[in-house]
DNA sequence: TTGACATATAGACAAATATCGATATAATAC
DNA sequence: GTATTATATCGATATTTGTCTATATGTCAA
């Protein structure tokens, strides 16, 4: 497995989270697997739909997968979560000192 | 200030971030105020783009602004970041314990 | 006031993407 | 084997969004 650099794990963490409907998944498989169908029946969105959006979140890391007979089940990887919520912090807000005023003040 | 529901404060922090100009705006004004015309010279974008990406920075409270005469400058709200990625990992990674299994193991 | 400069906004257009219905694939049941 | 169920993929379409050019707005200098 090749290691992104840091933008391209910023960006596609960034996308993965940017639908209203991914979100909407990720909160239901939050600390359980569930299969598709049921996920499905907690939406108002169709069965393709929502495995294009596990497709996506699939291919971000963020979610588990388990077959399992006919059942494919997914849960979110809260440590993904973690681990990119981190890096986004390490990136964009580090703990450091910064001016207070613009540098061009009169 | 009417404080936004954390799934419209999660969805819209996640739509600001999930654009490659706009992380690299947020790389550029992290730590400095830089004014638009700064910002533009960096990248390879035109200067209404740059404008148009900064309003959206700025809806999502993710930069602060400083009018200076003819220039308005431009900072990254750390903070901000800083509490919208805590936000977010109260959200979908919190830490608790989950089965390591599907709940419909044979 | 006029002109130059800095930024924002408007409108058009193209690319990306979320959604759907239809269908393919795969596993189980009969 | 066939039928049924669960999920993934395909192709089309509508919406969203990023980008541009043109222009408006606002500030400063002469």
């Amino acid at each position: 497995m090749v290691a992104q650099d840091k933008a391209t794990d910023a960006l596609s963490f960034a996308k993965a989270l940017a639908d209203e409907t991914r979100q909407q998944i990720m909160q239901l498989c939050c600390c359980q697997w569930l299969s598709v169908n049921e996920i499905v029946s907690h939406l108002q969105v169709t069965q393709p739909t929502v495995s294009h959006h596990l497709a996506i979140l699939r291919e971000a890391g963020l979610v588990e997968i388990r077959a399992h007979g006919k059942h494919t089940f997914y849960r979110l990887n809260q440590e993904k979560i973690a681990s990119c919520c981190g890096m986004l912090m390490a990136r964009f807000a580090p703990q450091q000192n910064h001016s207070d005023k613009p540098s061009t003040e009169a």
